[in-house]
RNA sequence: GGGCGCGUAGCUCAAUGGUAGAGCAGCGGCCUUUUAAGCCGUUGGUUCAGAGUUCGAUCCUCUGCGCGCUCACCA
């Protein structure tokens, strides 16, 4: 039970709860009467002040209470609203004894309080709420940190800020409560999202959701989360990737297809990767992957400048132009400049594992060719690319979604849009050969055939969908969680997700 | 999953093989324009949990739990 676990200063609140209930005072009204925001309550009173008036009466605030500075016959304090905050004065001519000793006795940091009062500017030029009457909205038992601002020479300095990771992610309400920087990194995701929304839109795109609950998972390498249907007696998949069901979609005639959801993979949790993840897929028919080049930059470019105003953003001490177009790197040719190696002239596998020896870089044997050019990629490449990019020309058989690159067998239409040194996303022409693609599935299985971790079960009815016809088509994932890491210029996707997930802990 | 590091009051942090301290918040005072308000006084701890070593452990050792970093994994 709550009460059991409480501290003394916790305790305390609980009491003064009762206390204001047992004189006829309900520390969880039902209503709030706030007529004005606190932001618009400052700009009412500016409003007012240009006109010449020196007050504007009979306004009804609210908010949380973030600071008490009680001088006995008066007292200031600052509330809070998801506006921001405003300075409440009360004093005892106003109030009158009872009152006054009221609000110091049953009234902490963190209540919600409602007053009714003037807006006025106090000697300092603080616009202020002259307190007529207040009363409770909702009583804190639980007592936010305590945190203080100090204004030196017009910034803010925060002192005992929470910072403690474990609490800010276990208990995102209090970081958001008490953090307001956290807020505005949640309003900025939002509005890249809906930035993306408006960009696609405005194409001609239209916004689907697939299934979340798949019985057969498929679209990316990835270990999936399972589940089950009591009723039907069925295992399902949650997704790792929305891929295959989009492209029936543009079999079916839907030429231009997004989907902005979760996805789910059962691996690894890291500064990069967290268990489900926002995904963004886009589709459209009679275009390629240079199609979704220009897309990516467009849109990525755009949600930056949305944000921030400009086309810069500072990441782990790096200033990084998103100002479109970017750069286009093949790999071959990244290879060649970033490690002096030509691919061309380790056309077996047996001579990329020697080079691979020879650099000690190590790797699993018995891997495909196409993986080991990716370890080289991920090597030498990745970090480089620091600076907006699109990385070129994947090994075939580490894309068996992809469309081959005219006359080269080995290499598909593939690229993946690096930024800061970290995978912002994926895309490629479509395969749309429908006997080619049942190949690759066959030869998938086979090369995974050893490692049951990482099944990449056949999907015959996807096959089925591209044997009716699809047309030439770009495909692209953007990870918007990563996305907007980029964006707000943070370090790990934990500071842009609300609940990131962590351990289990007993309660 | 491996390696390294961390876990002390509600928050931010000190300290020591001899039984834990500060600021903020809390509590009691003083103060009629403050803003990290100030001043005086004061409460508050299973030092993450368990075991071991020791006369004595918050400190040393081990195990567990959690968090962080990192490696692996991640077409």
């Amino acid at each position: 039970m709550l009460l059991d676990d409480f501290s003394e200063l916790e305790k305390t609140r609980h009491e003064k709860m009762l206390r204001l209930r047992a004189e006829g005072t309900e520390p969880y009204p039902t209503r709030s009467s706030k007529n004005m925001s606190n932001a618009e309550a400052i700009k009412a009173f500016e409003a007012a002040e240009a006109k010449g008036e020196s007050e504007v009466p009979d306004v009804v605030l609210a908010g949380r209470i973030r600071a008490i500075r009680d001088m006995g016959k008066l007292c200031f304090a600052h509330i809070e609203d998801g506006s921001g905050k405003i300075q409440l004065f009360l004093r005892v001519n106003e109030l009158g004894e009872e009152k006054m000793a009221g609000f110091i006795r049953d009234f902490d940091i963190s209540d919600f309080i409602e007053a009714s009062g003037s807006l006025t500017r106090t000697r300092r030029g603080e616009i202020t709420l002259m307190v007529h009457d207040f009363s409770m909205l909702a009583k804190a038992l639980l007592p936010l940190p305590a945190d203080k601002d100090q204004v030196i020479d017009g910034e803010t300095v925060r002192h005992s800020v929470l910072t403690d990771p474990e609490t800010r992610y276990r208990q995102r309400y209090v970081d958001l409560a008490v953090n307001p920087e956290v807020r505005e990194i949640f309003k900025a995701r939002a509005k890249v999202v809906s930035t993306v929304r408006e960009y696609l839109d405005e194409r001609g795109y239209l916004e689907v959701e697939t299934p979340i609950l798949q019985p057969i998972y498929g679209g990316a390498a990835a270990k999936p989360f399972t589940t089950y249907h009591n009723q039907l007696h069925q295992e399902l998949f949650l997704r790792i990737s929305f891929e295959l069901y989009l492209k029936r979609l543009i079999v079916g005639g839907l030429d231009r297809v997004y989907e902005i959801g979760r996805d789910f993979r059962n691996e690894g949790v890291s500064f990069k990767h967290n268990p489900e993840f926002t995904q963004l897929e886009l589709y459209e028919a009679y275009t390629d992957y240079h199609g979704m080049m220009r897309i990516a930059e467009e849109m990525i470019s755009k949600a930056a400048f949305k944000l921030n105003g400009h086309y810069k953003i500072q990441y782990d001490g790096q200033e990084i132009d998103l100002t479109p177009p970017w750069p286009r790197l093949s790999i071959r040719q990244g290879l060649i400049d970033f490690a002096g190696i030509d691919i061309i002239d380790y056309p077996t596998i047996e001579s990329l594992e020697t080079l691979l020896k020879e650099r000690e870089i190590p790797f699993r044997p018995g891997s495909p060719r196409g993986k080991l050019i990716g370890i080289l990629m991920e090597t030498y490449i990745e970090p480089r690319l620091i600076q907006p990019t699109f990385l070129c020309d994947y090994p075939r058989d580490i894309s068996p979604l992809a469309k081959n690159v005219p006359g080269d067998p080995s290499t598909v239409e593939r690229f993946e849009i690096f930024i800061g040194g970290v995978e912002m996303g994926n895309a490629f022409t479509e395969l749309n050969d429908p006997l080619e693609q049942e190949k690759r599935f066959m030869e998938m299985a086979k090369a995974y055939a050893a490692d049951d971790e990482e099944q990449h079960p056949m999907d015959h009815d996807f096959v089925r969908s591209l044997a009716y016809g699809m047309p030439p088509t770009g495909g692209m994932g953007i990870g918007i969680d990563r996305l907007v890491m980029m964006l707000t210029g943070k370090n790990t996707l934990r500071e842009v997700i609300l609940f990131p997930h962590l351990r289990k802990i007993e309660d």
